[in-house]
DNA sequence: AACGAATCCTGTGCGC
DNA sequence: TGCGCACAGGATTCGT
């Protein structure tokens, strides 16, 4: 679920509770999530005042002066802030209690999220092959046209590969190729320079209303004070196979690329 | 190198 | 209503 405009719906909801406050205590209740957490980092973390939380990709940097923690929500990892914590569920696998008796709750179902540590200075393996930010001047058109030169792969799986553009997923591939009127199957390789500009465009803009939105939930997603995303009522493709394209009115159609749903207008898309 | 597929987990929703 | 199966928003890793 978690795409780039819930990480970032995650962030802004969580930046006025976290940054300056100091860190009480990390409870780790599991350590077996996508990848082991670190034994020592309720040593890293406690009594340090959190200094920034920033996003790159889809993960989280929540970082004090001795380093950042990396916070990845896989699909359905949730973060809460809650001012009077309740017993923890079976999913809760770590609590952030604060100084000010807060406590920032982490819960994932499938596990598939994590948790690591970054020491200042250096880049974590896992950030250190990603691509442009979607939303900064680094991501163009021409970029992607220039990587995908020789490509056969699917044009939807290049872009939710994470080294050519990061923070997008699923949902916002099939999004964007939508508003840019590309067919997701097309050979990657095989699209112009200026199709590709009108990708960039639509990524950018796509991302963008999400998060104003603040993002999509189809089931697990929340943002931190618990209230849903609510641009699920503004998907235009996205679980609508045999739903009319509400631009052209054409049924949406539902295919399968790289063992993963696509969803597409066959009238408006090619 | 590039691509396809398996993999890590649990929950849900569907068809029978 | 109960059961089994397919599938789910991510992304690494492995085999061809």
């Amino acid at each position: 679920m978690p795409e780039l405009p819930e990480v970032e719906t995650t962030r802004l909801g969580l930046l006025p509770h976290l940054v300056g406050q100091q860190i009480q205590a990390l409870i780790l209740r599991r350590y077996d999530l996508r990848w082991p957490i670190p034994r020592q980092l309720p040593e890293l973390l406690a009594q340090q005042r959190i200094k920034c939380l920033d996003r790159r990709a889809k993960y989280l940097l929540l970082t004090t002066s001795h380093g950042s923690a990396l916070i990845h929500l896989g699909m359905t990892g949730v973060l809460r802030i809650l001012a009077a914590p309740g017993e923890p569920g079976p999913h809760d696998h770590w609590d952030l209690r604060l100084e000010n008796g807060w406590v920032l709750r982490y819960s994932d179902p499938r596990r598939f999220g994590c948790l690591l540590w970054q020491a200042p200075g250096q880049i974590h393996p896992l950030l250190a092959r990603l691509g442009p930010e979607p939303l900064s001047e680094a991501f163009t058109g021409e970029l992607l046209w220039q990587r995908s030169r020789g490509r056969k792969v699917a044009v939807k799986i290049f872009l939710m590969d994470q080294s050519n553009v990061v923070g997008v997923g699923n949902i916002y591939a099939s999004e964007s190729l939508f508003a840019a009127g590309i067919d997701p199957a097309r050979a990657a390789g095989r699209i112009s320079c200026i199709r590709y500009a009108r990708l960039a465009v639509a990524v950018r803009d796509t991302l963008r209303r999400a998060i104003r939105r603040g993002g999509t939930t189809l089931h697990d997603f929340h943002q931190p004070d618990g209230q849903p995303g609510y641009f699920y009522q503004d998907l235009s493709v996205y679980d609508r196979q045999g739903q009319a394209c509400r631009h052209c009115g054409a049924p949406i159609r539902q295919r399968q690329l790289g063992q993963r749903a696509s969803y597409y207008c066959p009238h408006c898309q090619h």
